[in-house]
DNA sequence: CAGATAACCTGCGTGC
DNA sequence: TGCACGCAGGTTATCT
């Protein structure tokens, strides 16, 4: 479920509350996630302390003394939740539980991925560089080399829906289905347009918009469109700042035009078709 | 090579 | 209540 705001919210929660921990012992479920085999690790993290929680793209990268590092992808539907020792399972159906880290303080840190799409791997961090997955991402949609010209570049001659272009991960990595809608919703670019058809000035626009909108979601925490939850547990509170997104037939809060809904890339898109050319 | 499509999973809401 | 169906915030394999 979670884009980069989920995955950057949940970053910061563990960064400051289980840095500085030691794992001392847990457990990794049976059935191995359907991505990346997990194999059982627990014996290497044993008695290393969690450096710091660090991320790249919706990867979220648990470092540990050593040069050891978790790497962990949500997949759609993933959680990792921290919970004390008497805390119970945050509504999350603990048949679903595929790792358990118990912290030196008595708190473990959950991993919990109904559809078991997402990522749990142990690698040496000096090696982080040769994953295949980290290799081929696109720059940081919130970092200085995400820019008009970059993304111009890309869009150069590509087919490919504009939308498609946003959340294809070589291309900028982070964005996903929902914050698609809304970037595009806020640079006033329909998701289906070709993207060598987009016009510099939208491109410039879209460019803006990208951080506008995922940093605003980082600040609300991220979005619970359904049931995401944060590492406490909590809800993302962006859900109400969505505007186009799971929106179809309501009225743009723009123009008030009936907000549309239609699939690209396989993919749920919801646009104002005024607002929006 | 770019682009389109199927596939991987489980759960939930909806309508009959 | 049961059941079929459509849908879900991601990514990859495999076609054309």
């Amino acid at each position: 479920m979670p884009e980069l705001p989920e995955v950057e919210s949940l970053r910061s929660l563990l960064d400051r509350s289980v840095a500085g921990r030691t794992i001392v012992g847990g457990r990794i479920g049976k059935k191995p996630l359907r991505r990346r085999v997990t194999r059982d690790f627990i014996a290497d993290v044993k008695g290393r302390r969690i450096e710091r929680v660090a991320r790249r793209a919706k990867y979220l990268l648990i470092e540990l003394s050593g040069g050891l590092v978790i790497v962990a992808h949500l997949g759609m539907s993933g959680s990792i939740t921290h919970r004390d020792a008497v805390a119970g399972s945050f509504g999350l159906d603990p048949k679903h539980d595929h790792a358990e880290f118990a912290l030196d303080n008595g708190t473990r840190l959950v991993f919990n991925d109904p559809r078991r799409f997402g990522i749990l791997r142990l690698m040496d961090r000096a090696s982080l560089s040769t994953l295949k997955e980290l290799s081929a991402l696109g720059p940081e949609p919130l970092g200085s080399d995400f820019t008009a010209d970059y993304l111009a570049d890309k869009a150069r001659g590509r087919k490919v829906a504009i939308k498609n272009l946003l959340m294809d991960q070589r291309i900028v990595a982070g964005v996903g289905n929902i914050y698609a809608s809304e970037i595009l919703l806020r640079a006033g670019v329909r998701p289906t347009r070709r993207s060598a058809r987009v016009t510099r000035a939208e491109i410039e626009r879209i460019a803006k918009a990208v951080p506008q909108v995922l940093g605003e979601a980082i600040e609300g925490r991220g979005t619970t469109f359904r049931n995401y939850l944060d590492s406490r547990g909590e809800p993302g509170r962006f859900a109400t700042k969505l505007l186009v997104y799971g929106r179809e037939g309501e009225s743009c809060v723009k123009c008030g035009t009936p907000i549309r809904r239609v699939i690209v890339g396989q993919r749920a898109s919801f646009y104002c078709p005024k607002c929006q050319r």
